[in-house]
DNA sequence: TGAGAGCATTCGATCGATCCAGACCACAGC
DNA sequence: GCTGTGGTCTGGATCGATCGAATGCTCTCA
């Protein structure tokens, strides 16, 4: 088998494979990348000689001349603790596994302290380091996909361009809106006919998205919105707070039903709840958005809405394919459809 | 300000700045990696060289020559969704700012579905794509650990090596121990005498650890721990079921605390109690460990041990400069004490 | 028989940085 | 004046892969 230390000996390179084989550098080198150059005999006598020496081709050798590092930058931002943080989690994964298949792997940066945000991008991709960015923003839009569109950055955006529909970028998202109608149905069929809504600032571009689909499928479904929509911060405090807000009113006009924007909300929906003596389940349910770790071992486990992350990153990672070979993308926009994990609080 | 698309171009190299400055390629490299070798005028004009065309390094055409990525391996598990690995979160979040201050970046991959879980270690490293890797393996031991020792692959640990205590590989942990005499030492203050340990298996040395803590510090405290243990594998349905054959007893010999080796299992406690109409909150407490985001988000909000992982990453960013530079690291490891995070359950 | 096509393989140059050995210069000491 | 020393700076070789052009070879067909 293989000797100890053996990572402390130099290497077997593409010339020590081509003298055990018999043939010259350039040989071995289509054996690895253009196989079907070499005559099959060749090709497993060289085949044999890289087992044999348990070659694998120098990375640096090969993205210096090739101009290609094979790796993709990510950033991830300054651990805030919160649920939309753990989402991340499961995408990173996910990523992770569909790079691979591609070829590539990931690379983690941070903005750093700087001032500039766009810096570390700029200073990645001048030096070469990473081939692209999977830039990710589910909160608010993204910032950097204008600037990295004009740097003639390649990147894929998980999130679409809210402030620019016909950006050129290739992006990927989930229709949070067709989540949230999933969530009013859902209700809806529970029997519910007073759903709030409890959700972002209006300047947040997704939560308008998925407060659009509240409002829509409320009417359709003849339900009054009027007094029934409470925006705030993306905490657990907020959700208290205007959990309480919804509910000190008449009887007749409290909500029995709460789709959130997010399960951080949702969860404080359910304080404010238990503050009251009350839990969500059979007459009043509570829908959260994002389907966290969190919603699932919490008690009551909580409704909510599921974004297909994994496939989010199959595409992503397809898209980046296309990019990097500077094949043209017909159509470079993906908009995927969520599903409802349905739990104890509906 | 900067060309659009810019990237497109060819970028900037050595010889470019060289001629700029009207100095040699070497000198343009010493600028960069010993400064203190130029003369200081000389030292200038080659920066404002450097900043005029906005000169990076390549790093593949560095990485070739210096034998050296700059970067370290991490492995992430394919998405187990559960506590425990969005604690991961935090870890890798700091990590990668850590080892960021360090010049180095952080690389992802995964196991695949290669039958060997050595392999990609080992492929990445033949191929000199990582310098080194940071291993985590919290929940048992360090299955790797021992194939990366004997194989001479420069490696940090987070989580020490149980099977092997003189393993000669740096590590870094978190005395579990100790956090749960932390939380045995809360619920006595809080006046309970009957204090149940809900944890892992036998075969989980990590878990005999912190269980370790409960036993000790109860005989410390001249209480009795017997018929107050269960053990089962890392699920919510088990932490369930555990709270559930652990109260149908007679009531004088009912716990009144719980202290729990995951917050996974202590979530299943709090669900049990509700199964009973109970709430952990004045008379009856539990405590998790991890201080996931899921306990602080749900309701009550959860009692939880919290691990040092900002910490725990700055440090083993240090083993590996040590261990990258080559100087003989005089003490190897090292063991942080984490604190409790005292919430509504307590 | 010899020109031409097609395939398998080889050779030299190259990517962009750093290592190494040596050159140049100013200044001190004998 | 000549050697020696230390501080600066330079040029060529090198890391290990791929690119591009060219070679040798076999086989076909006039």
């Amino acid at each position: 088998m293989s000797t100890p230390a053996r990572h402390t000996d130099s290497a077997p390179t593409l010339a020590t494979v081509a003298e055990e084989a018999g043939v010259s550098r350039q040989t071995v080198s289509n054996a690895l990348n253009s196989p079907d150059l070499l005559r099959p005999d060749t090709l497993v006598r060289v085949q044999q000689a890289i087992d044999k020496l348990g070659y694998s081709p120098n990375r640096a050798a090969r993205s210096l001349r090739t101009r290609s590092s094979q790796l993709i930058g990510l950033r991830v931002d300054p651990a805030v603790e919160d649920t939309a943080n753990a989402l991340m989690d499961r995408f990173v994964h996910s990523l992770v596994e569909s790079t691979e298949v591609a070829g590539y792997h990931v690379l983690l940066f941070t903005a750093g302290a700087d001032d500039d945000a766009n810096e570390p991008y700029d200073a990645l991709l001048r030096s070469a380091a990473v081939d692209a960015f999977v830039v990710t923003d589910t909160f608010r839009g993204n910032p950097h996909a204008d600037w990295l569109s004009r740097q003639g950055v390649p990147f894929v955006a998980f999130g679409r361009p809210w402030d620019e529909p016909a950006a050129p970028h290739p992006w990927v998202d989930v229709d949070g809106r067709a989540g949230v109608t999933l969530a009013v149905d859902h209700l809806v069929e529970r029997a519910h006919s007073r759903i709030a809504w409890v959700g972002w600032q209006k300047g947040s571009l997704i939560g308008e998205d998925r407060r659009s689909g509240w409002v829509a499928r409320m009417h359709e479904h003849g339900l009054s919105t009027s007094r029934l929509s409470a925006r705030g911060d993306d905490s657990l405090e907020f959700g208290q707070r205007a959990a309480h807000a919804l509910l000190d009113v008449s009887p007749d006009d409290r909500p029995t039903g709460f789709v959130c924007a997010s399960d951080t909300l949702a969860m404080g929906i359910i304080r404010a709840l238990a503050d009251r003596g009350l839990v969500p389940g059979h007459n009043l349910a509570v829908v959260g958005f994002d389907d966290s770790i969190a919603a699932q071992v919490c008690t009551p486990a909580l409704t909510s809405v599921r974004q297909p992350l994994e496939q989010v990153a199959v595409e992503v990672v397809r898209f980046l394919g296309e990019l990097l070979a500077h094949r043209p993308i017909e159509n470079p926009s993906l908009v995927l459809t969520p599903t409802l994990s349905v739990r104890a609080t509906s």
